[in-house]
DNA sequence: CTGAAAGCGCTTACAG
DNA sequence: CTGAAAGCGCTTACAG
């Protein structure tokens, strides 16, 4: 869907749909005088659409703001002529009026993958909204007040929070302390005094322990992660609830502590693939850890995945850069980063027009990706 | 520096500071009524500098947008007033006037972590600027033309052009026709027909090669990137011009050929330490292939830096996830894709005016960092 | 070199 | 439920 609005590049050729309107617009205004500098500018207003529908640009506007004291008559006038005109609203000229949205982004060490997903679905919607994207770093305890201040004096409306940040108990009690709007995203355990966009951790484990029976292992070890991170103790218990309900045992030997690094993992597939008999699977709860046991494996000369099926989850770009590739589960980081936004934006317009809004915790649809790590077991 | 403007957080303090002329302008505005909505927004207008310049606001707007025709005496009054009332332009209003400026990001594959740090430059300068960024992404020759057109249907009024596509000659050419300003970033070899920022590559290069030397490495192995990309022939270049500089041979088992991947490192490091003979220290043209080169250095039992000196070029996350850390040449990505925005923010403002605007080739500085992978030569 | 006026496209009180 | 008017803060012709 393309935008249609003032400003855009000279070089580009007139929409000739729209430029009648635009003519008729400057008709009216300039008692036919024609400015030049516009002509291209070929995106019908409020007043274009006010006129086709016979109503007044309020009304118009009220329509597009969702305000619900409109006749339904009426509404359905403004609809059709916005259909009809394709107006899109100039999201400058609202920004001029009401002032900008400025969305924060709080961060502190996410992978580099995990924000330039993150930073491409933000700033996707930003744009949908005309809201500005700001971006503050902070790597430590005393620096998170800080960078959060710097946030709400650069303007901040609302805030980002993605993770580690936002399995950070500081951090969310200031944010909640200062009752600004916020979104954690990609936390397992959601604070009830914020919004939340997440996938359900337990399920997706679940989802990869049932491919693994699938494909007949009976004997799989898992590598927990972080405990510190919200997703680590939901990605066990979905391992441990998996092998129970298909009523297999889970000795102690089979299950190693990592914390989400590869160098972790590296460590905890020695330990797994060291014990007398081996297991014929290895599920790391997360990528980085599951490429450490590939090359653990790899070291004592055992196939992938025809000696040991691995794999991991998140599928950040580790998963597709070792070999083989990881089987994994897919987070939707983008979409997420786009919920988290259009839920923020949501948040702040309802704060600003006075009204109450009630957190929301919003779950998004994960993915099993099978790729080569995983295969039957013999 | 914090933004005042309109449309802050409701629950934001009041800026003590600026509310007396908020007050004053709504006073000489409303005659005497305040509104309350708006009470916080305690930024200076135009209009309070110039009033308190003793010069109409048009004047005032001369002077903002740099317009020649005010007076040497007009303009220090004006530039004195902006800083007394701490006056800054509100990109917003002047959005609503002019129209947004949007910006387009073309990127194809380039890493995530090139990504991420790319937008996070890009996107605190289309803050500042009041720009929006939108993106677009291609991964074939076919999907380049859509992916252009989808970024000027949807308003870009100039585009950026990040690696690999910066030296993609299918892009250029595209770009170049259809006249659109554009803005290469990291090539080596920048086209005269379109602005570029990029660091030295061929300088880096030197000055590792001078680290290396210095450290009284003598016989010093080299791998190439791959020869698509620009940087590619000038690190080489260098590489080969210090050696010469320093009356060493380079016996042609000394330099193999990657790709700028670390499985192409993997190949060329083994060629490199499989010779009868050995160098004392590698120097890979980026950081990928250096970590590669760690790899096959510690499968042969040789310690980094003791028994090798290792080093890369880039300064990408690698770089410090490897065990020993990486020597590098930091690149800085995030800077240079500000740089990139101003300068084709520059190029579109130019061009809306009607003036002729002269492409620019700026280069940004680089920074040799020195970790644990270099020792000197026993 | 300088300014008064009109306008960008939208929304906010206010009055009906 | 609806509209006329004023205004967001800035810039663009136009006239001097």
């Amino acid at each position: 869907m393309g935008r249609r609005q003032a400003g855009r590049a000279l070089a580009r050729p007139v929409d000739a749909g729209g430029d009648g309107q635009a003519a008729l617009r400057w008709a009216r205004r300039d008692g036919g005088q024609v400015k030049t500098a516009h002509r291209e500018a070929g995106g019908a207003t409020v007043w274009d659409v006010a006129r086709k529908a016979g109503v007044s640009a309020m009304t118009v506007s009220r329509v597009i703001n969702g305000n619900t004291s409109v006749s339904v008559k009426n509404r359905e006038k403004v609809m059709r002529a916005i259909g009809e005109l394709n107006y899109e609203v100039n999201v400058a000229a609202r920004a001029a009026r009401i002032g900008t949205l400025r969305v924060g982004l709080l961060y502190s060490n996410p992978s580099e993958a995990f924000l330039s997903a993150f930073l491409v679905g933000a700033l996707t919607e930003c744009g949908q909204s005309g809201a500005h994207l700001i971006l503050e770093h902070c790597d430590n305890l005393k620096s998170q007040r800080k960078a959060i201040d710097r946030l709400i004096d650069d303007g901040a409306d609302g805030i980002l929070v993605p993770p580690p940040l936002c399995d950070s108990k500081s951090a969310l009690k200031m944010l909640a302390e200062l009752g600004i709007p916020s979104v954690a995203v990609a936390t397992a355990r959601p604070s009830p005094q914020m919004s939340a966009v997440r996938i359900d951790d337990y399920e997706g484990a679940l989802t990869m322990m049932r491919h693994l029976l699938a494909l007949g292992h009976t004997d799989i070890g898992f590598i927990k992660g972080d405990p510190e991170h919200t997703p680590t103790q939901l990605r066990y218990q979905a391992f441990i609830d998996a092998m129970r309900g298909a009523g297999l045992d889970v000795p102690a030997e089979r299950v190693a502590q990592g914390m989400f690094t590869y160098r972790s993992g590296l460590l905890a597939a020695r330990e797994l693939l060291g014990q007398a008999t081996r297991p014929t699977a290895i599920f790391a709860s997360n990528d980085d850890m599951a490429a450490a046991v590939i090359a653990v494996a790899h070291g004592m000369h055992l196939q992938v995945p025809d000696d040991l099926t691995v794999c991991g989850f998140d599928d950040t770009p580790v998963a597709t850069t070792v070999w083989p590739e990881l089987t994994t589960i897919h987070q939707p980081i983008t979409d997420m980063a786009r919920s988290a936004v259009a839920l923020l934006i949501e948040h702040v317009r309802a704060q600003r027009s006075g009204h109450a809004y009630d957190r929301r915790h919003q779950l998004m649809p994960y993915t099993l990706v099978v790729r080569e790590s995983t295969s039957g077991a013999e």
